[in-house]
DNA sequence: CTGTTAGCGCATTCAG
DNA sequence: CTGAATGCGCTAACAG
């Protein structure tokens, strides 16, 4: 209803603007936007605030960003948005970082880990100040640089050698939490199922944690691990046929680096006819909507992925601000939801 | 290797340090970086690409956008990334928009609309050049007033009687490719369960073609709707058990609106120990990675997510770079993928 | 063909 | 306490 559905497009409302409107100096209106606005005549404050009011006028993010080189801009880089881990994460971050007062410039990979350095590269192109990865850090001469440039980084869910903030699941709580259960349950055959660590820490945190439970369980359960490309089926079933075949009197489980595997290895156990919870034992990393429904239900490790996202950002955030210090690791615990997966009868 | 981890923030590069290590002035390095290249003495042009090279400078998009007025950004609203439908069209567009030279700006809503104004004046304050909608567009000042500034809008999934750009499914042919499937199959008491309405226009419009559906069918099936809130399992059991208790000799089967819903109506029959494929039929809008692994499978309507996404994302980029004329509508085709769920034995 | 100049919108000195 | 002037990094007229 005010203005008219006019094509000509209206020129962006600059500070100028304001400053005529209330009859001040661009200085002072820039004052007032920036909280200096205590230190003059509350009257004249009133009237800058008046102006903006009804102009409508909000400082453009690219001016301030050029002049005082903060942006305000926050950089996700994600392994794979289709990963629901990926996506809780991404909701979590979003959340606090906004909160926060900051915006996210989304990167996905697309689990395509070579894109990495372009990503990081197009992100801070953009004069993000900070990043939250998701992702392998191959590349560390792009980390090193963006350090380099005073660009703090938090690693979520994979570690690196580098020193960097990093949150994450506490897998050596979420693994012995999971086996336990299934020992109790009888399943004393266990396989690790995962895929290609690729220098991923969180599988190799797993991994390593599942080997440490067997050691120390050596008497009451065996232990292997099958590693799984992606599309790679054929290897999975292959990897469930052989544990069955030599489980003997022993009872097979397996225990999924995550909730894709969880999936992919809830649809080997119905090619090969093996039905969870009774022939195959499974818990899976990552709880999921559909975990309730798939087979039995599915056992899962839920992992606190909204806690991990806003403690992300929060980490980076306070470091933007200068917060300084060693680098700091968050280590959030799992959390074990039985189901009928993991149950017999 | 290369340089010591210095704690000294290192300067941004500028196009000023390129001009020097080339021994030219700043346009003629700009030029170059614009294409214009072609237009001054090959062996210059060759230097300053080398000093670029050497150098490793990127110019600054911030510092381009305040100049040119045109960010290479763009905004993308999501209703709820938690949806699966949001996250494959979040993966389409960041791909075509990245390609085409775009970044993505990610507002997620969080299934929380009131908060759509917020997203669009937060996304225009970064000077996105144009937006790709899948949200409700209830604040149509805001949309007006983006509009206005010239900034072109792409809606997904959901129409708005304003005369914007749309990309979305073709409801009016998914909708009988379900029913008519479910039909062939002998379920003949047809139920279409939704979310509320809210002007979601693809809910209503898959909703008035299965109305019209049932009129021209009338002879040989029934057919109701429930309309189920977000966590108000109680109304969906309700339904359920309403739709089993007066089906009499017919079949019951639920058409669900989409995926989450899908889900939903799944728990439910396990609830109420109905099975699906069985005593109560199933098909539900969106495919997932798990559909195939819950109960016997739930038969699908595969919407084209990806391609949705990098349609929106083309035709955003097409009104961009000028294209005029009238908004367009593009409605993609769905796949029925056919599972257990639909079908008794 | 190339260099000089003037802003884009803003925050921040520095004078007054 | 307030206003005028300067420059962030870049592009697009202008000159030369």
């Amino acid at each position: 209803m005010s203005t008219p559905p006019t094509s000509t497009t209206r020129p962006r409302l600059t500070i100028d603007d304001v400053a005529r409107e209330a009859g001040v100096s661009k200085a002072t209106v820039s004052r007032v936007l920036n909280g200096r606005g205590a230190l003059m005549s509350p009257e004249l404050a009133a009237r800058v605030r008046e102006a903006i009011d009804r102009l409508g006028y909000a400082p453009s993010p690219m001016a301030q960003a050029l002049k005082r080189g903060r942006s305000r801009l926050i950089g996700l880089v994600v392994a794979d948005v289709a990963n629901p881990f990926s996506v809780a994460v991404l909701q979590g971050a979003e959340k606090a970082c906004r909160e926060a007062g900051y915006m996210l410039m989304l990167f996905n990979l697309g689990g395509d880990e070579a894109r990495e350095r372009e990503a990081i590269a197009a992100l801070a192109s953009y004069q993000v100040e900070g990043f939250i990865l998701h992702t392998l850090g191959r590349d560390r001469q792009v980390l090193h640089d963006a350090l380099e440039r005073g660009k703090p980084i938090v690693l979520v869910d994979r570690a690196l050698d580098a020193p960097l903030d990093l949150v994450g699941l506490d897998n050596a709580q979420a693994v012995p939490l999971a086996l336990d259960h299934l020992l109790q349950q009888g399943w004393n055959d266990l396989l690790f199922v995962t895929e290609p660590m690729q220098g991923a820490s969180s599988r190799e945190e797993r991994h390593a944690a599942f080997n440490a439970f067997v050691q120390t369980h050596a008497g009451q359960c065996r232990g292997r691990t099958a590693e799984c490309a992606v599309h790679d089926d054929a290897a999975l079933d292959q990897a469930l046929r052989a544990l069955r075949a030599e489980a003997g009197t022993r009872r097979p489980a397996v225990l999924a680096v995550n909730a894709p595997v969880g999936l992919r290895v809830a649809a080997a156990a119905r090619r090969l006819g093996l039905t969870l919870g009774l022939e195959l034992g499974l818990v899976s990393f990552d709880e999921t909507d559909w975990a309730p429904l798939v087979g039995p239900g599915i056992t899962t490790l839920a992992q606190p992925t909204d806690e991990i996202g806003r403690q992300a950002a929060r980490c980076l955030v306070e470091r933007l601000e200068g917060q300084p210090g060693e680098p700091r690791r968050f280590r959030l615990p799992a959390r074990l939801v039985v189901r009928g997966s993991s149950q017999p009868g």
